[in-house]
DNA sequence: AGGCGAGTGAGGA
DNA sequence: TCCTCACTCGCCT
C-alpha cells in the first residue's frame, strides 16, 4: 500500500515552557505517552514532524497536557486531562500508576497505602519501582508517595522536583 | 531517636 | 538465576 505505515511505536514530542524550564511531552497515536522533567544543558534536538492526520488531534492532547502541568504546579487541580497511553507499562506497574492517580492534589500516600490500595499489601516496595518508572511525571502524581512515618523517600527526577512540587501543593515537606 | 538487618514482590540483565 | 530497589518493621543501642 502506499500509505506509510507508521511503527505503533512513533512518537511525536512538543515541549511545554514554564517558569521551571521546558518539560517534554511524548505523544503516540493514543495520548499522552511519557512527560519528563525539564533537562538543563542539552542542546536542542530535533524533532520529527507531527503526520498531517495526527496533527490536528496531539495539538488538543497537548493544549490540555499544558494545561493540566500548569495548574499542578501552580498547586491547583486540573479540570481536564490528556489520554494517557499506559500500554508501555505492565499490568502491576499500571495498577500503581492508577493508584496514584486517586490520590488528591494536596495530600499524600505512604507506599504502603498504595500496596494496600491495590490489593497487594506486601508488596509496598515493588510499588518504589513502579513508582520510579512511572513515565508521566507531576500528571501521575508519584511525589505524592511518601514513606512510612511521614519520611520523604526517593524520587526519580531527583528529591529537590519532589520538594518543589509537594511544596507547590501546600504539602508540608518533610526534612527527610 | 536513630542505626541495622531481615523480609519482601517485581522487574531487568 | 541473580541482583537491585523511590520500603517497612522490629530490635537493639
Amino acid at each position: 500500500m502506499t500509505s506509510p505505515t507508521r511503527p505503533a511505536a512513533a512518537r511525536f514530542e512538543l515541549v511545554i515552557p514554564t517558569e521551571q524550564g521546558e518539560f517534554i511531552a511524548r505523544y503516540s497515536a493514543r495520548g499522552l505517552a511519557r512527560l519528563t522533567f525539564p533537562r538543563t544543558g542539552t542542546a536542542p534536538r530535533v524533532r520529527p514532524a507531527i503526520p498531517r492526520d495526527l496533527l490536528q488531534q496531539i495539538s488538543t492532547w497537548h493544549r490540555l497536557t499544558s494545561r493540566a502541568l500548569k495548574m499542578i504546579l501552580s498547586g491547583r487541580a486540573p479540570l481536564n486531562w490528556p489520554p494517557l497511553d499506559l500500554s508501555g507499562g505492565t499490568e502491576f506497574q499500571r495498577q500503581v500508576w492508577a493508584a496514584l492517580q486517586r490520590i488528591p492534589l494536596g495530600r499524600t500516600a505512604s507506599y504502603g497505602d498504595l500496596a494496600r490500595d491495590i490489593g497487594r499489601p506486601q508488596a509496598f516496595r515493588a510499588v518504589g519501582g513502579a513508582c520510579g518508572a512511572n513515565p508521566i511525571v507531576v500528571l501521575i502524581p508519584c511525589h505524592r508517595a511518601l514513606a512510612a512515618n511521614g519520611r520523604l523517600g526517593g524520587f526519580s527526577g531527583g528529591v529537590k522536583w519532589k520538594r518543589t512540587l509537594l511544596a507547590a501543593e501546600g504539602i508540608a515537606v518533610p526534612a527527610r
